[in-house]
DNA sequence: ACCTTTCTTGATTGATCAATCAATCAACTG
DNA sequence: CAGTTGATTGATTGATCAATCAAGAAAGGT
């Protein structure tokens, strides 16, 4: 792996675990077994750095979070909530420390270079359009006239609010009981179209 | 106003708008006017001056967001909506810079003391224990033995991921459109619950 | 008047921050 | 081989950080 990849992963990693603010760029080198002169060739700022992480954040949706959790899944609701239970999986696995690295960017910072901003909600555009696409390729048992995108950012509020608080708790329940909920309208939803 | 009120109050409105991270106790103490050892004469440390702000905040949700919101409001639905609401004033008057003070903090606060985040949780808790009393007040009008309390929790969570949304794209939208689904969600229950 | 407690002043500390820089090294090109 | 570009080294800079401290002012009680 080359040094501006091993600096890109390593920011990657950090920023997540610790956020932008409170990772320091000597942190990152150390971590990553650089040197300060190296990371300033391939990235000008530390907030170049951000935003190349955030670029890579948005060409791993497919290959990185999606692949992985639709394999072997077909039917297109099915791939919303296997989506979630990935970022349920997360949580698990880190004792709800860490849930969408992008949500928590997103908040923590507050006056952000439009470069920064642009790529989180780029990001977020990413997520909504491929839960929009299962809903779009559900719509025979959707109401006639649902608008999926509305609810295909539901399905990201759900997921981030969710994820917010089973953070916050150190608890799965919110996280769970936020996707009962939207699992119980989703199939009052199908209910109602199919009728 | 005292000393200490003016160094909580300022606290409070530069972590709201800054996020704590990047408020230095020298920023605080620039714009309330007060020296470095006053600070540290009422507040040990930067940290404790976060948990006096979120214990402010937690003391603050009836009178200061509950009150305005329910003011002339009876129903307990209706609350439920005129509260989201007031959050939706929150971003109209900033320009969907400013959301939720408690997300934002809760989200960047990654490894938190446990005195932080655990009042980042009472407030959380505070907020959905008041949505909650809401929810029973309506019990008749819901399905019977709906969890009310997961309800609530869910409630929050359309109100945080649709902030989220929103501050990120600076645009209403997103906002509007989980409050929607919210109402949608919820008037489905309650046809349900009476029918 | 005198003492004690509470509060305020503001310079100062050492740590840590992002970013810079001249120097050197490696890899490719003609 | 010579020349050029790209990559790496690591010490260094000045700014900024949270926190400290000795000194003194204000307030209140007796």
């Amino acid at each position: 792996m080359d040094t501006r990849t091993k600096i890109l992963v390593t920011a990657m990693q950090m920023f997540n675990e610790r956020g932008y603010g409170a990772t320091s760029v000597a942190d990152i080198l150390k971590a990553a077994g650089a040197n300060s002169g190296s990371l300033y060739h391939f990235f000008p700022t530390k907030q170049a750095l951000l935003v190349a992480v955030l670029e890579a954040y948005r060409d791993g949706i497919e290959p990185m979070l999606l692949a992985p959790a639709w394999e072997g899944v077909a039917d297109p609701i099915d791939r919303i909530f296997k989506l979630l239970e990935s970022y349920r999986q997360r949580l698990v696995n880190t004792d709800c420390f860490y849930g969408c690295p992008i949500g928590s960017l997103a908040l923590e910072i507050h006056e952000p270079d439009p470069d920064v901003r642009e790529m989180l909600a780029v990001n977020f555009e990413g997520w909504v359009r491929h839960v929009k696409a299962c809903l779009d390729g559900a719509a025979d048992r959707l109401p006639a006239g649902t608008d999926t995108l509305k609810l295909a950012r539901f399905v990201l509020t759900t997921m981030e609010g969710g994820v917010m608080q089973s953070r916050t708790h150190r608890t799965l329940e919110a996280f769970d009981n936020s996707v009962d909920c939207l699992r119980d309208y989703i199939s009052k939803l199908t209910k109602e179209g199919t009728k």
